[in-house]
DNA sequence: GCAGGGCACATTTTT
DNA sequence: TGTGCCCTGC
């Protein structure tokens, strides 16, 4: 029935279609290979999503598949928007028609719906977010009488979240994965927490793609009807992919082998998240004969941007290798500013942004991109005190909100009154009077019975089992639920809320309380009534809130924007500064402290996706000390300033007066002559000469080992630890110190093992 | 049931 | 240094 409205290739006598007629050669060649397994390696700006989409009107216009035919796989929502819009703007309403273009998990949710009760669930399942999982996992640990502290939640939480993430199920453990939690029972925490799951008719976001592996390979006859249905696959972001993703899609496409992934090996930044590059690196050996398209014109940077950026990427070994250039003319070259410290940092960046804006440049074409979002409060205060407008993305969701997630609660025990998770959510929300100890034995009852929550409390409130008090307000509650129930079909979703929120009294709670706080909470929730308006049932309504809503709340006003490197993927402005490059904090300390070699080069991939955010002008940022968890510590310039290829950067140092009391910090004695005879035995580098300025320019050449020296040509060491003193650190308790280089320790200790830490961390142990 | 003090702790984050 | 969580005391 939309088929009409798909124009066709042919319709215009051969000439090249609008989608293909601004790509260049590799683009066209990516989208015109529509037959068998094609791997688009696109570096950062070259234009994939172009190619991606054209590619998607290619197979539509070319009458290769409907809409419907096509699976179209991404990682965000905001990409699957994206990616809606754009393929609308070529193939028009035609688009409407794609229901399998969309996130990994959104669309793992949807062949979970058809087919729920092949993985013990009814299709009206809920999926439960993080924080259902943590009060699930945490009753898990209490019931089992294990200490917390011990084997917090969030732990576990990490190791269900991975076993999912590589296609594990309970029963696949090993004992090595099995002993990672509580003395070797991690497979039975696991297990029991699947049959919580089970029972309560939920699933987490692991479980979406789990489920639906597990589906397609214990039933042939689900996998073959969607390996018929869907005669392409397209899939972005393929660098993210994690182990279950890729299974999955290697079944999907296993028959027809139209499968064409898009990726850059040298942005996968997601690792720790479960993300393999391997997969990336590994396709051409997946599918032979797979079809290899670089695309390497990128259109968004100047020549000296890709240049700084390539320069630095080199350093990293496994990859497939591209190499980026532009027709753009040549620009300014990155620069590298190093500061006295982190105040001035932000001071600095400050004026540079209000010069900026005096020479016309738009607030929404900044960005500031840091490491860690605790290094976005500098700039905070700094941008309060002067005025600046700035948004930081990141943070808090709309829906993670405590009131929004007390409203879905009460729609969720509607829904589906399994959900034991949200029924205690709300059970005493806004107060009733109920308490732990009624809690306590609704639980006990609900066990005994094998009934969920609600339905054992209704039953209990007929009983005599609890106080006449509580007895009564859950009569009234429960008798309140079956009313929402029976109206629940009968009116809109955002009906429903309003009246379940003002019948409950979650609505006068809040106007009762007066206080700005509360009338944001109200607003809150009429803007969740708001959004529930578009939604005809209310299982549509939760499948979205808890699978497509983000809030990117867009303003008018024109604003910097502040947000970690991680965030800024897929993103471009034409200013960007990239403050705190500092070892410890980029490269962040656990990365170097552990994941070794690999994780060392996942920052360093973090680093080029940052510096090819940029369009126009790139401004790194290093400070000589900074503030660290209250302490003030000395730092050095993070290696990665070291690899930049000195042709394309320009050095500055605010530090003219300041250099000396700096030098002071590392400097073993004033002499002004002192670093001759250091840099000739190595102990500093160029990157360290370079943020000095140029008084102390001995050696401008780059040192081979400079990813070694870079840790060593640290602060000047503490006069009172030698080697083998007994030390104590607050975290990793005693231990005997085995290397000093500068004030980086190398502790062997007792308990945690050996760690390097900085000097200023540890005392000296008595006796 | 709530306020307040003690205490451990401290990347990156999507779905 | 700051926060979020747990426990305790009213």
């Amino acid at each position: 029935m939309t088929g009409a409205t798909i124009p066709s290739a042919s319709d215009n006598n051969g000439e090249i279609p609008a989608y293909a007629a601004r790509l260049n050669t590799p683009q066209k060649d990516a989208v015109l290979t529509t037959e068998g397994p094609v791997l688009m390696l696109a570096g950062a700006g070259t234009g994939k999503t172009a190619a991606l989409t054209a590619r998607l009107a290619h197979l539509v216009a070319m009458r290769k598949a409907w809409p419907s035919e096509i699976l179209c796989v991404t990682f965000t929502n905001k990409a699957a928007r994206e990616m809606r819009e754009r393929v609308g703007g070529h193939i028009g309403d035609a688009v409407e028609g794609m229901p399998w273009l969309g996130t990994f998990h959104s669309i793992g949710a949807k062949m979970l719906r058809r087919h729920a009760e092949l993985a013990g669930l009814q299709s009206n399942y809920t999926i439960i977010d993080t924080d259902d999982q943590l009060r699930l996992l945490k009753q898990l640990i209490r019931d089992a009488e294990l200490d917390e502290k011990r084997w917090p939640p969030r732990q576990l939480a990490g190791l269900i979240d991975r076993w999912k993430n590589r296609g594990l199920n309970p029963d696949d453990l090993d004992a090595a994965e099995n002993e990672s939690y509580a003395n070797g029972r991690g497979q039975e925490f696991y297990r029991t927490y699947q049959q919580r799951l089970k029972a309560l008719n939920a699933c987490d976001f692991g479980d979406l793609l789990l489920h639906v592996l597990n589906i397609f390979r214990g039933h042939r006859d689900v996998l073959e009807q969607y390996q018929k249905r869907f005669k392409y696959i397209l899939v972005d972001e393929y660098q993210d992919t994690n182990q279950v993703q890729y299974l999955w899609l290697r079944l999907l496409a296993q028959e027809r082998k139209n499968i064409c992934v898009v990726g850059d090996d040298d942005q996968s930044i997601y690792s720790w998240r479960g993300a393999e590059v391997a997969n990336i690196l590994k396709f051409e050996k997946d599918f032979p004969g797979a079809k290899v398209v670089r695309l390497e014109q990128n259109y968004r940077s100047t020549p000296e941007i890709l240049a700084a950026a390539s320069g630095l990427i080199n350093a990293n070994s496994q990859r497939l290798g591209k190499e980026l250039w532009t027709e753009h003319p040549k620009g300014d070259k990155v620069r590298v500013v190093g500061v006295w410290d982190g105040p001035e940092e932000a001071r600095r960046v400050g004026e540079e942004i209000e010069r900026l804006e005096s020479e016309g440049a738009s607030l929404d074409q900044i960005a500031i991109l840091v490491r860690a979002q605790y290094q976005t409060r500098e700039f905070e205060d700094r941008f309060i005190q002067i005025g600046l407008n700035y948004r930081i993305i990141g943070g808090f969701r709309f829906y993670e909100r405590a009131e929004i997630r007390d409203a879905l609660a009460y729609l969720r025990v509607i829904a589906q009154p399994q959900d034991d998770l949200a029924f205690e959510r709300i059970y005493n929300q806004p107060k009733r009077g109920l308490g732990a100890k009624t809690l306590e034995k609704m639980h006990q009852y609900a066990r005994a019975a094998g009934m969920p929550l609600a339905a054992a409390s209704l039953q209990l409130a007929d009983s005599d089992e609890l106080p006449k008090r509580a007895g009564n307000t859950i009569a009234a509650l429960m008798r309140d639920f079956i009313r929402w129930r029976e109206m629940e079909p009968q009116v809109t979703p955002a009906e429903l809320l309003r009246t379940v929120l003002d019948e409950c009294g979650y609505s006068a709670m809040l106007e009762a309380e007066r206080s700005p706080e509360a009338a944001g909470r109200i607003e809150n929730l009429s803007e969740l009534a708001r959004a529930m308006e578009e939604y005809e049932t209310l299982g549509d309504f939760l499948e979205h809130v808890s699978l497509v809503m983000d809030n990117d709340a867009r303003d008018d006003e024109e604003k910097i924007t502040i947000m970690t490197m991680h965030a800024a993927k897929g993103l471009e402005f034409n200013n960007v500064f990239l403050p705190g490059w500092e070892e410890g904090v980029f490269p962040s300390q656990r990365s170097l402290d552990e994941g070794g070699l690999a994780s060392l080069e996942e920052e360093r991939r973090l680093a080029y996706v940052a510096i090819t955010r940029a369009r126009k002008r790139c401004t790194i940022l290093h400070a000589a000390n900074r503030r660290i968890y209250g302490q003030w510590t000395s730092s050095i310039p993070s290696r990665f300033i070291e690899e930049l290829p000195d042709e394309f950067i320009d050095q500055e140092t605010t530090m003219t007066g300041g250099a000396s009391l700096w030098r002071a910090n590392w400097s073993e004695s004033d002499d002004p002559f002192a670093h001759v005879s250091k840099a000739r035995s190595d102990t500093r580098g160029p990157g360290f000469q370079r943020a000095l300025g140029s008084t102390y320019n001995t050696a401008p050449n780059r040192v081979k080992e400079s990813h070694r020296s870079a840790a060593s040509f640290a602060a000047k060491p503490r006069a009172d630890i030698a080697l083998g003193a007994r030390v104590f650190h607050d975290k990793f308790g005693y231990g005997t110190v085995m290397s000093q280089e500068g004030n980086k320790l190398e502790i062997n200790f007792e308990q945690a093992g050996t760690k390097r830490v900085i000097d200023s961390f540890v005392s000296v142990a008595e006796g």
